[in-house]
DNA sequence: GGTTAATCGAGACGGTACGTCACGTCTTAGT
DNA sequence: ACTAAGACGTGACGTACCGTCTCGATTAACC
């Protein structure tokens, strides 16, 4: 049996507090932008003391992405109807309602910006939640034929998400359509 | 008969503040990177006051993009070879080569990072740097015939530069090819 | 034949702008106070320029001080009834009335307070204020005999007056009288 | 029983900081004059940050006298010798001595200039520093007989201290003589 | 059941940078 | 030479947050 966690004496960690914080965390971006998020801010809000944010997160960043995790839903399929193309066209179906919601668009915004300025966070969210999509859809992507290597092609992918987002231009039907009809390897006649 | 500076009274901005504001954002950008940039030290390097920043730009995001504009060779050929994926290859390698500029790279991250904190920097972005890049891989994408329009392709080549860029991945000549392969018309056999 | 003024070449002084300039000083002090009177404030509701005014006073107190003996009516006269107990109540109620012009007394506070922190303006502001006062007092006390010296009653005249004016109370006609008694030699019964 | 201290959460104010800040205040304002201290002055000095001082002071003026009541001895003496004038004396004699120490001196000037330029910290000055000096000459002379009231016999007193240190002169042993004589009762012969 | 220890809300602390204000000087074109 | 206009370097302002540090109170495991 594991013990993975060895039993300390002390008072336990305060998952009221913890939820109080993500969620003025997650208010608070939606009311002033990320750049008007502090952690006096969070802590007032959340009726907490900053030290118990310090105690658990290393930054507002890491704080906003725990919500995001945590409150947000995030979830993106790995579909499999035996189809490249229709598989695709469903995972960007997905991909893009997240994109089009604007609250959460502009906390994933915010925190690729933070990721740019941070190192030390920039790891974090890339391991935390950039692999993961990348590695969802590579799923999707090794079980059919491509006319790129498949890095390249998630590259593609998430590199016309992120940069539609982040020129805070729209997710639209018809990109998704010729993401697919580029990404799907058309067969000579 | 043009009249086209409304000749104002007293004293003339002085252009030589303003090449030594440049030049120290430059600077401090390069040693101490973009979060230690500050109107501060931009002031104190440049031997200037700050309210003579506060006079000309916005926010020491402008500094730096006005910075990068005056000083940095940016320089990307929109090349005629007669062939699309030639003039595509030849668009890439001049992009690339910007990108795996480690400074600029960073620099350019960190204004990118703060079109996404900054609404009114945001615009200024998008009209002063990205639009114009996007302007120059049109005139090539508009010579030859595209398996998607012109407009989603333009997103996934900047896209994909982007994508790398912020996730802090090379941009080799391994992906330059595959994108020529993926945006040039297969011909059917 | 005199010639004061050597015939410079070049544009005179303007005479127009003098005026606005201590005009505004005038208004913008009873306006916003001393404290919130600035060159910069002067020069702009005077629609001068900033070294025109650098020019001629050594700072905004000197401004205020030509205009308070430019433009207020500051005549205390040094009447002679034969009486020095009269001649003393005269004085005082001519004093007291200056005291008591509530815009007046208030820039003559501000130009105490001035002198006390700016050294070289203490100067002026004794000689070109102050002992003029004093002088027009003396000649009344010389006359009389006093329970004390020129000086000390001198003194004790102005410490009152300048007492109350530090501590905003008013100047009574009450005081006045306590004062004709204090400093009129009591003659033994 | 008492609850004077109503026990707020929180960390207590620091003691040290507040000395420091006092003492610092005191020696820059005799180093460079009141002109010369700034609470950045201030703050560099002793170690502490501007915040800490803007929390407890109102002012820079109001730090200097807090200052001056904490670490000065201003201490007067009530005496009662059961004659007006040897109390009145030796009020005089510790008075004149406090203001004819220079650094002391200079700091109270720019106190009351201070005061004629704020409005509020003037309030402050009159309860804090000036009305108590005037509460403990008023217990001297309510014990003897004045040839005027006592609020006028103590504008007396402390409008001629007050106008000899502003105007920069002495206060000597003969202007004590001559204030004694002034305000003793002459008993009619 | 008392002891020990980790956590909690609260808030003061030393810092750093902010963006603004006014200073006194200078440069410009015009009178 | 003087003027109005206004940009310049300088320096202090008062504020906002940062991340750290006491406080006293609370809560849990351990002896």
């Amino acid at each position: 049996m594991s013990n993975h966690e060895p039993v300390r004496p002390g008072r336990k960690r305060s998952e009221e507090s913890r939820l109080a914080i993500l969620t003025a965390a997650l208010e608070l971006t939606a009311e002033l932008g990320y750049a008007g998020l502090t952690i006096d801010g969070i802590a007032a809000r959340s009726g907490t003391g900053k030290q118990t944010i310090y105690r658990w997160w290393p930054s507002k960043a890491d704080v906003l992405l725990d919500a995001l995790a945590t409150k947000a839903d995030l979830f993106v399929p790995s579909p499999d109807e035996g189809d490249l193309a229709e598989d695709l066209r469903q995972f960007l179906a997905a991909s893009f309602d997240l994109g089009n919601r604007k609250p959460l668009a502009d906390a994933l915004r915010a925190l690729m910006a933070q990721a740019q300025i941070d190192t030390e966070f920039r790891e974090r969210f890339w391991t935390v939640f950039l692999q993961r999509r990348r590695e969802a859809l590579r799923v999707l992507l090794d079980r059919g034929d491509l006319p790129t290597s498949v890095e390249t092609a998630t590259d593609v992918v998430f590199g016309v998400i992120w940069y539609r987002l982040l020129t805070d231009r729209p997710l639209d039907e018809r990109l998704a359509e010729e993401l697919v009809t580029l990404l799907s390897e058309r067969t000579p006649s």
